[in-house]
DNA sequence: CTGTTAGCGCCTTCAG
DNA sequence: CTGAAGGCGCTAACAG
């Protein structure tokens, strides 16, 4: 195995100085056409890479953008990575995945190491339980990456305020609830089931304060009876609607938190019989791949993901000069109309 | 906005030197424990973290383990990243993303710049078209690695023999095809269409190979009328299903060759009037997630793709010396049986 | 246009 | 047990 080589070796062979590799390496300089041809032959020749590490070790920054997620597996975390990867590669970055599995102690550990590696950019991604444990967690990451010389931005979660030193890049949340449960109302649904996430997360909070504007804005009351908080999986819905069902609920339609939810309390609809969308109706929320596959298929909010991700590392990326650092953009979602919608039987 | 802290700061205002600092902060060797306080209470007071380029510019590798797929959306890459995530957490590694799109180009590009990262492995995951041009791609990809002091290894596709200088590990895609085809032939079925992906890509082709083992163990003949290659997502299932179905293909049974090829054909399949799995039995292949929102549930083969993406990184990270770089791992695949294959009408 | 000379921040001999 | 000194590979002044 050979040693690999080092800008000294290409030097020596080149025939020319460490600094003119350097030069004809980084492109930017004036070197004399026939020295470069030189000094790119060495480098084809002795197959030379420059080493990043020693590159970065001037520079402050280290040309790579991580994103911090819970999971990676869930197709809205998987689709946010896609955005993110696509950017960070147009913006000539590489992309450092990290999951904390929501454990703060973890998540602290990963910023950690991201200061380490000076990453230009360090997204934090997905709902959070806002709490002031979490809003100091937060002021500390957003210290100590500045310190480091990276950004920090907030990606699917709210901001924590236009003074707070960080990007956020965060979606309708409220507003595409408040469209999805208005598409339950204007279809003439009255008695509406929430079965949303756990009580104190962001993303779930948001889709409920929606629904909840929604019924108001309809004139009708809020029935707590009808919201209910928890697991926000396949199993989650399908537990909670079986249940539900159990206690003689009364309703015509459902809103679930998100797809898998939908997808859990479809399932358990159809063991007890419930037809869908003929007996009850049901949207859901974030417009997974499958939404498309599910019996019927489902009515739900698309959320643009990868827009996300993109917009994400977009914003971080940009000259600092013309950049706060502090942007904040809203994007938009919207309902999709497939077929788990009905009129109510009268 | 302070510049970061150096490890000379640190020792300044510890009160020792920087060898010190430096020892104390990796930990093995002996410092006296009223030092290493002072050390450690400067380490707090300042937030300083070490610069891990500049601790990487001296070891040959840098903690980090690559992970370069075509695409990062699809259910089977995203959980052979969680895998490949997960263990690299696990051994103290940081996980680095890239995707090609499957451009050769793209590739080369990712792998220098792998090589310029010193990463201590670079998993090539999933299928590839396995010609001349790429053993050679592979071939000279092992090397640059190698002397960048990298372990390449082949993650889900085929190994290039056990003289090639890279880790396999790969699952048994024909044997899951067999089993899923026999599956279907057991219960009855005679005439099976395979809705296969492109032809020339290693996945795709084992897997129509195992169809055609369990047909000629079955003593059936290979019918190259039901065999279509061709795009294997959704819209590929679909078209092709609707296609042949046009073309009064007559079969009972579809082994898809995966679950979104199934996914289409289904649905192509539900618009001709045809049910399932009373008129027409189906099998898929990967089981994603979402099989078992399916209409009805997708019976298909369980591949180990988190297993697969942990195991490279194992593999790979396991101490050199008692490790030959070239290990060959083979994980299982068998058939889930869920509610859409039953017997043929009579 | 090109070469020389300092470091970047850390680790690692080698002496105390 | 601790400190001083050299160098990892590269870039960025500063001279020629």
């Amino acid at each position: 195995m050979n040693k690999r080589p080092s800008i000294k070796d290409v030097a020596a062979r080149a025939g020319v100085s460490m600094a003119t590799v350097s030069r004809v390496l980084s492109g930017d300089y004036p070197v004399a056409d026939e020295t470069r041809q030189r000094v790119q032959r060495a480098v084809r020749e002795l197959d030379y890479v420059v080493n990043a590490h020693a590159r970065a070790l001037h520079g402050a920054t280290s040309k790579v953008v991580a994103l911090v997620v819970a999971e990676v597996t869930t197709p809205f975390f998987a689709r946010i990575a896609a955005g993110v990867e696509q950017q960070a590669t147009e913006a000539n970055r590489l992309c450092l995945v990290c999951t904390t599995h929501a454990d703060p102690d973890r998540e602290l550990d990963v910023v950690r190491l991201m200061r380490e590696q000076r990453a230009d950019a360090v997204i934090l991604a997905g709902g959070v339980v806002e709490n002031d444990d979490y809003r100091a967690r937060m002021r500390q990451y957003a210290q100590g990456l500045e310190d480091a010389g990276s950004r920090l931005v907030l990606c699917a979660r709210p901001s924590l305020g236009p003074d707070f030193p960080a990007i956020t890049v965060e979606y309708e949340n409220v507003g595409g609830a408040h469209a999805a449960t208005t598409h339950l109302l204007t279809a003439g649904h009255r008695d509406i089931l929430m079965i949303a996430g756990p009580a104190g997360l962001t993303t779930s909070d948001q889709r409920v304060e929606g629904y909840r504007t929604a019924l108001t804005a309809y004139g009708r009351p809020i029935d707590p009876a009808l919201i209910s908080h928890g697991p926000w999986d396949r199993e989650g819905g399908y537990l909670r609607m079986r249940a539900l069902i159990a206690a003689g609920a009364r309703f015509t339609a459902v809103f679930a938190g998100n797809d898998g939810v939908a997808s859990g309390a479809m399932a358990a609809l159809r063991e007890a019989g419930r037809r869908i969308p003929e007996d009850v109706s049901i949207v859901g929320y974030d417009d997974v791949p499958s939404a498309v596959d599910f019996n019927p298929p489902l009515t739900t909010v698309r959320v643009p993901q990868e827009e996300l991700g993109r917009t994400a590392v977009k914003l971080a990326t940009q000259r600092s000069g013309e950049a706060s650092g502090r942007e904040h953009v809203m994007l938009g979602t919207h309902v999709v109309v497939r077929g788990s919608v009905r009129a109510p039987a009268p």
